[in-house]
DNA sequence: ACCGCATACTTCAACCTTAAAATATTTGTC
DNA sequence: GACAAATATTTTAAGGTTGAAGTATGCGGT
């Protein structure tokens, strides 16, 4: 409790973790821009359209609303919206779940999985493109040393 | 030229590279949001206020609209409402480039600095905090890698 | 059974974001 | 110099995103 000052004074440790967020920041925005081209181009969907569908693909069973926001880390709001346009087009429906009448599960539906399908296995090679660069070995190494990084931002997250 | 039928098949390698690229994503999405946050509750702005600010900071002549948006990989149109915006609050201005009047700079006002300059130190300690974990080398090491594929990723998408 | 608080989700207003169309200006070509 | 193509920016329509307010339901204590 009660950091000590937590100094607000710019260190050359301070500057390399800066420069290294700013590199993270820019990657990810550059692949971000890439797919959400390609996913309109080719399949004439949007980033956060494929992300809710990746995400109730990896829970065949469905997932809860909130459950679903709290993956992808946005807002309940959001998917909201979003799930709200694929349910228009017949790519995911909301279950009620039994006994408790506040909640719903979003799931795909069976066309929603033939297109998801489609769609996520182009995905991946475009992924795997992007970072034709990059060994596996190494990818293996970057992965899991930002899963180290993830699981502590959770954590802390939660203290505060 | 013409990938030779550029493979759709699911290899260890490529969802080794999948991984990385959602763990990439997903520590992206988790800092971004935290930073939000804190922008919003200790400095009444947003992130993309910040990163406009930021961006002219680094700049103190100022960038055209275009140079803007080309550095923080955003549409044209985007930044050019974030910049009315912040010319509103007096925080940004728009100069005239002399010898092309389709272009305009924008620029930092006196009082955009000093507010950015309050904004940016605390900035650099949140992400400091954040990174606590790896030390300064090993940030290093990261941000060079991922310089190293960020260049990558620039050239290719030239040529594409 | 009632009450108060918590939980799950939706709605809302404001802002962010994109892609495409529109506007204004420059540049190259004849 | 006129004109077509290119460039720099803004505008527009549609969708994405947030935080806060609103609605409905659940839950625990009395």
């Amino acid at each position: 409790m009660n950091a000590p000052a937590e100094s607000t004074r710019s260190t050359p440790q301070s500057k390399a973790r800066l420069r290294l967020w700013l590199r993270l920041l820019g990657v990810t925005r550059k692949i971000e821009n890439e797919l959400r081209d390609k996913l309109r181009r080719e399949h004439d969907t949007t980033l956060p359209r494929f992300d809710v569908m990746s995400a109730l693909h990896r829970h065949p069973d469905g997932l809860r609303m909130s459950e679903l926001s709290g993956v992808l880390k946005v807002s309940n709001g959001n998917v909201t919206g979003i799930v709200d346009r694929l349910t228009e087009e017949g790519l995911v429906e909301r279950v009620a779940v039994p006994g408790d009448r506040r909640a719903m599960m979003a799931r795909l539906t069976e066309r929603g999985q033939t297109v998801f399908i489609g769609q996520a296995a182009e995905h991946e090679a475009w992924i795997d493109g992007l970072f034709a660069e990059m060994d596996a070995d190494e990818a293996r190494i970057f992965a899991n040393r930002l899963g180290e990084l993830a699981e502590l931002l959770e954590t802390r997250g939660e203290t505060q």
